[in-house]
Order: C-alpha cells, then sequence, then structure tokens
RNA sequence: GCGAAAGUGGCGGAAUGGGCAGACGCGCCAGACUUAGGAUCUGGUCCCGCAAGGGGUGGGGGUUCGAGUCCCCCCUUUCGCACCA
C-alpha cells in the first residue's frame, strides 16, 4: 500500500478490475432473486451536473448494497437524447444535432464511469437511434389502430422561444417550462394527440397499488386529473332553437340559478353576435372581456369582469328565464365551457354577481344555524335545500342524486365526470426527435405507415433555421412518398413527437436493448419488472411519472406487459443547490462533477454528496463540506495503511464470528459493539430509510473509535483478529458510498474477492447490544445524576439504585418523594416536593 | 387564497411508538509537531455565568412526572394548485 491516499490511481485500478470481472453485468436467472435500481435517464446536455450525481450515487449506494444481500441487480444507464437543445445548438454552431447529441453523450460517459456507478452498459440505449425511436413509431401506430392517437385542429400552447408546441403539463404559470419568462401564445394547428383521457380513472385507480410512492407525488397527479363528477344541464335560448349545456358539481344549488355564465370564445358567442339586437356592442363587449379572461395573461386575474348578452336561457328545473351573461372566468376548455351562476353558493358567481347587481338567492342552508341574510360571502358547503320546489328538504347529497336522475328523465340533462386532464399533444414542429409515422395520401386521407416500413428514418444533413415550421417539410424525398394502399401520391407527416414519448417506456427497452422483434422483450420484462427502485427529482411529479403510467397501461391492453404499474418504489431526491439557489450557468454557480473528482477522487465527491444531507432534503453545496469528506476517507485510508502488516490475512471472511463474546476484553468488547451497531444502522437503513448521511456519521464514529483503541491494540489488550474485525466492518459499512476505496482496503486486508462479491454480513445483535447504560435521573424534570445500571437491569433495581446515589440524595435532602418514574434502560424521575 | 412539508448552535445536520437536545461533519479557539503551514495530531466549542446555577429546539398556550417530538392558536420559509364551476 501507498503511504498516502491516492484516489486517481486507486480508482482507475478498480474500475478496470470491475469491468475485468464484469461484476455489473446482470443476466436473466429464474434462480436468484432479482432487483431492479432504475434512475431517470439524463438528457445529454454536455456536462453531468451535481443533481446527476446525487440522484445516480443515491441508485449505486443501494445497487451495490442489494447485490451484496445476494440478488441479481439490474442497474442500467441511458439517453434522453432527442430534444430542442441539440437543435439549437445546430442552429447556432452549423453542426448535425445528431453529432452535438453523440459527443455529448461520449463526454458524459465518461464522467459518469469516472464516477465509478455500478452500471451494465451492455444495456445503453440512446433514444435518437433508428433502433430505439423506430418503436416509438410502432407504438404509436398500435395507438392509432386502437383510436387513442388522433389528429385534431385544436387550439394550442405555442412557445415563441421554443419555436414549438408545448404539452399543458409542459406549461408552468403561463409561460413555457423550459423559458420561464416566456409567455405561452394559443394558436390554432392540426396536432396529434394521445389519448390518455381514456385512462384518467385507471390512473387513477391504480395509485392504490402505488403504497410505496411519496404521497406528493400521487396528490399532484391526483390534482392534475382532477376528477369531478357532476352534471349537465340544458338551458335552452330564448329566440335560438339551441340549448345552452352547463357543467355543474352542485346541481342541487339550481334554484338559486340567476345567469348562465358563458366564456368571450364560447362557440355559441358568434351566433348570438349574428343575432343580436347591437350586434357592434356585443362584438365588442366579447373582444374586451377576452383580454381580461384567464390564460391570456401570466398572472391569474383576480378581477371579475363580464358583460349581458342581451339573451336569456330557461332554468329547466323551474321554468325560470334567466340573463346569459359574458364572464371573463369561465374556462372554455373546461367542462362544456358554460356555467350556472349561483352566487349565494359560489364564491366567484358571489363576486360576479354582487359587482354587476344580479341577485343573489339561498337555496341551501347548514344544518346547524340558517344563514345572516344578506350574505357577506357565498356558502358553499352541503346543507339542506330551502326553496327549491319539490326538492325543498333534501340533503345536498340526496338532491344531486335525485336531480340528476329526473333530468335524466326529463331529456334535459345527465350525470357525467368531468376531467381536468387532457389529451397529450404530441406533434412538434421540429427536427430532432422521432418522426411521426403518417403520410396523407391525395386519395385515401390519412395512412399509417405499414409496420414493415419502420422506422421512418429522420434524414441526416437537414438545413435547421428554427422558423416555427417544421424543418423537415424543406426535404423533400422525406415529405414525398406513395400511399402504401393505392400507390398514389401521398406527403409525410413533417411533425416529430414529444420526447416524453421516449422517456415513456426506456425503462423496458433496457432489460433487452437490441431486440429488433418488438419493442421489448416480454420473457425479460417477465423476469425483471417491477422497477424495484426508481429515483429521481421531483419536478417530473406530473410530467414523466404520470407519462409512464398511462404508457404501460396502453402496452398492457395492447398484450405486451402484465400488469398495470411498472415501478413499485418511487424515491424523489432533492435538488443541489449553491448558495441557496439552484447551479445554473446563467448564475455562474456551477461545480462540476469532474473538475472535483480530479481534486478529491469520486469517492469523496460521492461520500459528501451522500453525507451533507439526508437525501430528500435540498444541498446546499460547500466547498468546506467536501473538505471534509476528503479528510475522512484520508483518515480511513491511513488507519489501515498504519496496521496493514498486522492486519492482512489471507482469509476471506471477516474474523469476528470466530471470536466468542465472553472471551473477549472489555476493550474489545467496546470496539466490536460499536463496529456491529455501525453495521446494523447501515443494514437496517438500507433497508428503508436511506438517511444515509447518519449512516456515514456512524462510520466516521467507528473510525474515530479505531483511532482510539491504537493505544489498547498496542497494549495487547485488544487483539488483532478483534481489530481487523472491526476494520472489516467499518470497509463494508462504507463500501456502498466509497466502493473504490473499500475495495481497495478490503484488498489490502487480505481478501481476494472485490466486495460486490462478498455478502453483506449480518450484525451480531448480541454484539451489538450495550451491556451497562448510564441512566440519567431526574429530579423534578431535571436531569442532577446518572447512574450506571446492567442494560438487564429490572425496574425495581434501577429505582435502588437511583435513589442510593449521593448526589440524589443531596438533592431529596428534607423533601418528599411524592413518585418515581422509572423507565427502564432510559431514565428515571423522581417528583419531590 | 387553498393544500402539503418544514422551522433545532456560527453553518450542514442528529435525536420523533414522549424519556440525557445538539450525534457526525464544517467553522472557530487553544495547544503539539514544524523554518512555515491552508498538511497532520490533541483538547475545547448551544447561550448567560468566575462558579454554584440558570436558560434553551420560530412565538404563545395546553396535555404530561417528563414535550424538539402530542394538541390548539399565531408567525416565517419552501413547494404544489391557483378562478376546473
Amino acid at each position: 500500500m501507498d503511504a498516502n491516499y491516492n484516489p486517481q490511481q486507486i480508482e482507475t485500478k478498480w474500475q478496470r478490475r470491475w469491468a475485468e470481472l464484469k461484476l455489473f453485468d446482470a443476466d436473466v436467472d429464474p434462480a436468484r432473486k432479482k432487483y431492479y435500481v432504475l434512475e431517470m435517464l439524463p438528457y445529454p446536455s454536455g456536462a453531468l451536473h451535481m443533481g446527476h450525481v446525487r440522484n445516480y450515487t443515491l441508485g449505486d449506494a443501494l445497487a451495490r448494497y442489494m447485490g451484496m444481500k445476494g440478488f441479481n441487480v439490474i442497474h442500467p444507464m441511458g439517453w434522453d437524447a432527442f430534444g430542442l437543445p441539440a437543435e439549437n445548438a445546430a442552429i447556432k454552431h452549423g453542426r448535425p444535432p445528431a453529432d452535438w447529441t453523440f459527443d455529448n453523450i461520449a463526454v458524459m460517459r465518461g464522467q459518469l464511469k469516472r464516477l465509478g456507478f455500478s452500471y451494465d452498459w451492455r444495456r445503453e440505449i440512446a433514444t435518437c437511434t433508428p433502433e430505439y425511436y423506430r418503436w416509438n413509431q410502432w407504438l404509436f401506430l398500435k395507438m392509432y389502430e386502437r383510436g387513442l392517437a388522433y389528429r385534431k385542429k385544436s387550439r394550442v400552447n405555442w412557445c415563441p422561444e421554443c419555436e414549438t408546441v408545448l404539452a399543458n403539463e409542459q406549461v408552468v404559470n403561463g409561460c413555457c417550462w423550459r423559458h420561464e419568462e416566456t409567455p405561452v401564445v394559443e394558436k390554432e394547428l392540426e396536432q396529434w394527440f394521445l389519448k390518455i383521457t381514456a385512462y384518467a380513472d385507471r390512473l387513477l385507480e391504480d395509485m392504490r397499488h402505488l403504497v410505496r410512492w411519496p404521497e406528493r407525488v400521487l396528490t399532484m397527479q391526483r390534482n392534475w386529473i382532477g376528477k369531478s363528477p357532476g352534471t349537465f344541464v340544458d338551458f335552452k335560448v330564448e329566440g335560438l332553437d339551441e340549448s345552452l349545456r352547463v357543467f355543474t358539481t352542485r346541481v342541487d344549488t339550481i334554484f338559486g340559478c340567476t345567469a348562465v355564465f358563458i366564456g368571450p370564445d364560447h362557440p355559441l358567442v358568434e351566433k348570438l353576435i349574428r343575432l343580436s339586437a347591437s350586434p357592434q356592442k356585443l362584438r365588442a363587449d366579447a373582444e374586451r372581456i377576452q383580454a381580461a379572461a384567464t390564460g391570456s395573461r401570466a398572472e391569474a386575474s383576480l378581477e371579475k369582469v363580464g358583460a349581458a348578452t342581451g339573451f336569456h336561457a330557461r332554468n329547466p328545473f323551474n321554468g325560470e328565464l334567466i340573463p346569459v351573461w359574458l364572464a371573463n372566468f369561465v374556462l372554455t376548455e373546461y367542462g362544456t365551457g358554460a356555467v350556472m351562476a349561483v352566487p349565494a353558493h359560489d364564491q366567484r358567481d358571489f363576486e360576479f354577481c354582487k359587482t354587476y347587481g344580479l341577485p343573489i338567492r339561498t337555496v341551501i342552508q347548514p344544518k346547524e344555524q340558517k344563514l345572516k341574510e344578506p350574505l357577506e360571502e357565498a356558502f358553499i358547503e352541503y346543507g339542506q335545500l330551502v326553496d327549491s320546489g319539490k326538492y325543498s328538504g333534501l340533503t345536498s347529497e340526496q338532491a344531486i342524486e335525485k336531480m340528476t336522475r329526473d333530468a335524466e328523465a326529463e331529456g334535459f340533462g345527465q350525470g357525467t365526470v368531468q376531467y381536468r386532464l387532457k389529451d397529450w399533444g404530441i406533434s412538434r414542429q421540429r427536427y430532432w426527435g422521432t418522426p411521426i409515422p403518417i403520410l396523407y395520401c391525395e386519395n385515401c386521407g390519412i395512412v399509417p405507415v405499414p409496420e414493415a416500413d419502420l422506422p421512418v428514418v429522420l434524414p441526416p444533413r437537414v438545413k435547421l433555421t428554427g422558423q416555427g415550421k417544421s424543418p423537415l417539410e424543406s426535404v423533400p424525398e422525406f415529405v414525398n412518398a406513395v400511399c402504401p394502399r393505392c400507390g398514389g401520391k401521398a406527403r409525410r407527416e413533417t411533425d416529430t413527437m414529444d420526447t416524453f414519448v421516449d422517456s415513456s417506456w426506456y425503462f423496458y427497452r433496457y432489460t433487452d436493448p437490441q431486440i429488433t422483434s418488438g419493442p421489448i422483450n416480454s420473457d425479460a420484462v417477465r423476469y425483471w419488472f417491477p422497477v424495484d427502485q426508481y429515483i429521481g427529482g421531483i419536478e417530473h411529479a406530473i410530467l414523466h411519472l404520470i407519462y409512464m403510467r398511462f404508457f404501460t397501461k396502453v402496452m398492457q391492453d395492447i398484450g405486451l406487459v402484465e400488469f398495470s404499474e411498472p415501478v413499485a418504489r418511487l424515491f424523489t431526491q432533492g435538488m443541489v443547490l449553491k448558495d441557496g439557489s439552484a447551479m445554473s450557468k446563467s448564475k455562474g454557480n456551477v461545480v462540476d462533477p469532474t473538475e472535483m473528482c480530479d481534486k478529491y477522487g469520486a469517492d469523496t465527491v460521492r461520500l459528501y454528496m451522500m453525507f451533507a444531507a439526508p437525501p430528500e432534503k435540498d444541498l446546499d453545496w460547500s466547498d468546506a463540506g467536501i473538505e471534509g469528506a476528503w479528510r475522512f476517507l484520508n483518515r480511513v485510508y491511513r488507519l489501515v495503511e498504519k496496521h496493514q502488516a498486522k492486519l492482512e490475512v489471507l482469509q476471506s471472511t471477516p474474523h469476528v464470528m470466530a471470536v466468542t463474546p465472553d472471551r473477549l476484553t472489555g476493550e474489545e468488547r467496546n470496539l466490536l459493539r460499536k463496529a456491529h451497531q455501525v453495521l446494523r444502522h447501515v443494514t437496517e437503513d438500507m433497508e428503508y430509510r436511506w438517511h444515509y448521511n447518519t449512516d456515514i456519521a456512524m462510520c466516521m464514529e467507528l473510525a474515530n473509535q479505531l483511532a482510539e483503541s491504537e493505544a489498547a491494540l498496542a497494549a495487547g489488550k485488544i487483539r488483532d483478529e478483534v481489530f481487523r474485525a472491526a476494520v472489516e466492518l467499518l470497509v463494508i459499512s462504507l463500501s456502498p458510498f466509497a466502493p473504490h476505496l473499500a475495495d481497495e482496503l478490503w484488498e489490502a486486508l487480505g481478501h481476494s474477492e472485490p466486495l460486490l462479491k462478498t455478502p453483506w454480513p449480518a450484525f451480531d445483535p448480541q454484539l451489538a447490544a450495550e451491556e451497562e447504560l448510564e441512566i440519567p435521573v431526574q429530579i423534578n424534570g431535571k436531569v442532577r445524576a446518572r447512574v450506571l445500571a446492567a442494560a438487564d437491569a429490572s425496574e425495581e433495581e434501577i429505582r435502588r439504585l437511583a435513589l442510593a446515589d449521593e448526589k440524589v440524595r443531596q438533592y431529596l435532602n428534607g423533601r418528599q418523594v411524592i413518585k418515581v418514574i422509572v423507565v427502564p434502560q432510559k431514565l428515571v424521575n423522581v417528583v419531590v416536593k
């Protein structure tokens, strides 16, 4: 062993050794239990950032631990390689997106390897290769066959910066998710959609299987799906032979309806303008209100603006004629785009009707006491119906059911369920993505590309301008095609798919990344799935993590997989910050992982990442903090190096089991107790909590105690083999976090097999147990003394010891003992007067 | 506004089926070894106090022999949803 810790040399050596031994290669083996550790694959932006390092270190520690526990661990990595930055780089530097992407992948793969992660690199995938995206196209065609992929003209979210369409999920506060300062604008375009709404109920329902997912993520998904059962009610508009259909969850309040509200862009508005007595005024009103409407502003407008249309509609429940108003807060895209206004029982309607002097009529009373009139705010709870004709006296719950049934029977309404979730628009007017495998034939119309013709390959050397039209439109040899049905002239779809399609099923591909007979190998999937542990950032809570669930359900319906949820357990880690805010190039506060590896080595970087904070919390990067991790690994290295000659024994099991506890000296007992306590702590933590920061702290305590034991070792009070056993347990406990150093030390201790081939030892509960405890003695809740007691001392014994203590007796002198509370192994509290 | 999570030394953080607050690390102070140290090692380090002692986990109340932990009110921060009828 070198006198000094040289991480560069050690890490290079072990990375080579691991590769030679194929330690991370995992293959299907029905005789062994499998464990699938998955981390979210990175976008090849050019450089790994510290967030990746944290994510992947968490997964790697688990993968190594599970490997030592004897599981057949699959731990793959790949590249989410399609996307806009490649194209933008191409526009800026004139390099083809593919070149830029693959160069970045090469750099980042090197960074991952430098960090020593235990990936099975044979399974690496890049989503931008035709071998991969061919199956995006295949899955798209399967969805098309089932009516789950469809085309429609619709108002879409357009990011002027990206020059492309965004999915609803990609709009954040009215701005683009990649350009937080850029407001999204609306455009009318023909788009391809995936019918995720058809799966809304299953996405909700199956959440009951996701018991090991963070509640936060499930809540976000539940809100996003926004299931809401209610009733459609048709209001006949006077002077039109048309009904205005509203959606309400509170049909029980309909006798309090004093108006009908529609959004300024409701389809009926044009017709109303045409038939209006004062069309110019109505058009002007609609435009004015549109300008004040939700969605046209980044911040939610608080002020309610509206105008009467001059038209009236009839409430089918009581025959009352009520005015139809335009209102800026009505969302055209939700429900029917029209609502009944019940100011007494809906806060928004209340505010609106107050402003415009529309009547407010109470029809629901709380069960205990009557409402004070006039109302100061809407009463929105359930209650009892009043002034509601034959429904008066019913509870809200009863009324909703009965009135919905009656509406259906009378033919002016029906029960329904509405969702906030909308279909997933996947068309992107960009080049660097999966071509949508569709042809437009002059005779046959929309024709899917036959499976045999897949993949539809992206043409190379396309001129990219970023001008808003799909770049593929300018490539005649791509666009011009022959219709597979009639042989006539056809035009190829030039939009590409949202890259979230790529990442919705990649984790299946890992189990057989080269298969050409289908997207996945069902046998391999059967063995490896579900993913036992998925790790990634919370920012994907509703994008990737809902799309991925949707895809699995579709794949189940197609018969590709036999289950409905792909991920058994999800962990969302906190962000890595610098000086309190996210690292970014523009802030100039980026810490480069490779630079840190050059300075300290991968083990130090990894150890620090795990030590600085529990994994679910944000971690503020500290240059001083990583120094501490570096010093600790140096101490451990020197400790082993110093005693190596004594400790090296060519024997491959820890010595500890050969030493019987009752023949140990007190010093030996203390040392082994600590060592087994550390092992116990790390083992239990690995199983369920992952507070690796505390595991590492325990390792530090053991290292400190080993250093303190050196005198006893020299004096012969601790035998070499006992000291060695403790050192080995330290090395093992540390190995998931600092695997290179651990293997180096393990070898130095005389072992010929690397740690991943060494079974994770079971801690010895007897050795880990305390024999004697220091029990604090409180007088009236204040600690006044401490007594030593055997760990198994009875309540009576402890009580006697406590009351006999000199200090305690001083405090009790002259006072009356009222009560003595003894908690065995914990404390004594003497209550005195 | 609604919902969730969280507020502990100078800093990152330990300790929650109620039971020694501040493990471990950083920083700081003192010392040792050194020509020197930003290397290493030793000791100290919640606050007030010379001490005895007292105070202390965002603030206020409560339950309890005992509260960082449980209950109520308030404040702050972060995240999510923000007119979804």
